[in-house]
DNA sequence: CTGAAAGCGCTTACAG
DNA sequence: CTGAAAGCGCTTACAG
């Protein structure tokens, strides 16, 4: 179990370099392979990482920093990371930052201390203090969900998905509508998304669209509720999240409304608990798994220099469920 | 950014294991310990990990080995670990396997082959394989969610919760009861629960309880529903987890069955998402993150060598909420 | 308290 | 194709 390449070396009659060059696929001659290859299966011998780090100064490690553990979208972007990654024999480093943004920079130095080969960053803001490190870090840095100029990205396409739902709700002939979004800080779900949507209503001239904002919170969502309706009295609240989605129905299934017949609601996201529920929640997909191999790929490609486009836009889609009315 | 421990020692005017003694806390004298620190903080020093390790032999690193990223009990529980862990300078590394128990294996022992301090297993089932890697691999191992006697384990005390949620379940009054459980090749989901419920409903001679096998599936759930009206026409379903209480309740709701009134739901484990849907489910609730904060703990006094007892069970609480008619 | 030296297990030019 | 040697950046006895 604890074997060293010199031990191997002995045992296989050659150089320590020889087995070295072997394991890192050198030209080895063909009896030489064998030999070497035989007494590996035989130890059952893995190489020392760090000793190969340290003279290698490089890893095969890819550090991930997420805002949060507990989360439908980072979960499977992470599941779609760790997969790509695993094929391409790279290891994958999570790195928890529970939503503080100071240790989200701090996590970036301490990654790129570990001499790590890339980071990705799924982003919620970018600020300049992140793109100081960036800089600072000479590690390639890819950002999933938000997007910056300075840095190569990957986004899912929140614009589009606004679209399709303004769309859809024109479709179904909703005139009165509350579109309940999130802070403008974050660009992708509290600008984006509402963007595409007005665009999409802008169609319409004869609809009655009314903004309001919340956190992303399942409660505050809840807690929102009585405001819009007490204001707007809308046919559909669109919400930014599915999350927040989940917070409007609860709120209104507690009212003693009727979901769709009532009140119409949508979210953004497709997560799995939106189906799961009932009714369920017509939405816009993002495929965060696949989003996490595009990011794995993209930043292998990174690593080994290959030219790479600086923006990957990854896609939705409108999934019809039964949450809105149809008032045609 | 790149300095060296030489570096650092020439530019203190001191020797190299004289600023290796400070970085590790070892009697340093105050002139000369004022001016090492004082060319650390200036040039930003970070020692190299790497050659450190493979110096010393061992890491600060945790390896945690999932079974899926997707699912809350494992996020809440990565969570407890990851934030006690930091408190400790200890480092965790998530190995996600995908529900393949061959994966598993297999990450026991590259973890060890990493040279990490210790592994926890969020364990769901326990096979001789699994025996023979924690024996083969000399790194200290902690069970989590199982117990075996050949281990260190935590496990929630999934007894406790049957017998919590039996007394419940006849002090609501309900008399016809479909008890929907998993297979039993899981230890704590499959047999524990359904003895600890078993257990608690033999006091009252005059129930009809039956017994129906389901996956963890949430679908496979909703698709056994009908099976069970069906063959036993409960007033209540206790389902081994709160997936399969969900899909309980999206195939009730699907019928037009109005809960609590019609049909009552239960389940086990105290997800986010059971409180936030509507109406919200009565479950035991587990603290998964505090169990992950106690596996830390744990594992670090292991790793330190303390005398650490074999078996630790983390508490469990009856959630009452709106999913139980009260039949008396 | 401090320093010189050896060594951890690899890889990488450099010769041959 | 193969090997001897130096060195990656630390830590660890061992002297002093």
């Amino acid at each position: 179990m604890n074997m060293t390449i010199g031990e191997i070396a002995k045992l296989a009659g050659v150089a320590k370099s020889t087995v070295s060059r072997f394991l890192n696929g050198g030209s080895v001659g063909k009896e030489t392979r064998l030999k070497i290859e035989r007494v590996i299966s035989e130890t059952g011998y893995v190489p020392n990482t760090f000793a190969r780090s340290l003279k290698a100064k490089k890893t095969n490690i890819i550090g991930t920093i997420v805002p949060r553990l507990n989360s439908y979208a980072t979960a499977e972007t992470l599941i779609g990371i760790d997969e790509r990654l695993r094929e391409e024999n790279y290891q994958l480093l999570i790195s928890n930052t529970s939503q503080d943004l100071e240790r989200e920079i701090e996590s970036i130095y301490n990654l790129a201390n570990q001499k790590i080969a890339g980071i990705i960053l799924l982003a919620t803001q970018v600020t300049d203090q992140h793109l100081e490190a960036f800089e600072k870090v000479d590690v390639p840095v890819l950002l999933v969900g938000q997007e910056s100029e300075h840095c190569y990205s990957l986004i899912h396409n929140d614009e589009e998905a606004g679209i399709l739902l303004g769309k859809y709700v024109l479709a179904n002939g909703h005139k009165k509508i509350a579109y309940l979004g999130v802070t403008e800080k974050d660009i992708a779900v509290g600008v984006k998304r509402k963007r595409g949507f007005q665009q999409a209503i802008k169609e319409e001239s004869n609809s009655d669209l009314m903004y309001f904002e919340t956190s992303f919170s399942v409660k505050d969502a809840t807690e929102k509720f009585s405001e819009i309706v007490d204001q707007h009295a809308p046919t559909i609240i669109v919400c930014a999240t599915d999350n927040i989605a989940l917070g409007i129905l609860k709120a209104a299934q507690i009212r003693g409304l009727s979901i769709p017949t009532d009140l119409s609601i949508t979210g953004f996201g497709g997560y799995e608990v939106t189906e799961i529920i009932h009714p369920s929640i017509t939405t816009v997909k993002f495929f965060y798994k696949d989003a996490g191999e595009l990011a794995a790929e993209k930043m292998i490609r990174l690593i080994n220099g290959e030219t790479v486009e600086k923006l990957t836009v990854s896609h939705v889609e409108m999934i019809e469920r039964e949450s809105v009315d149809n008032r045609m």
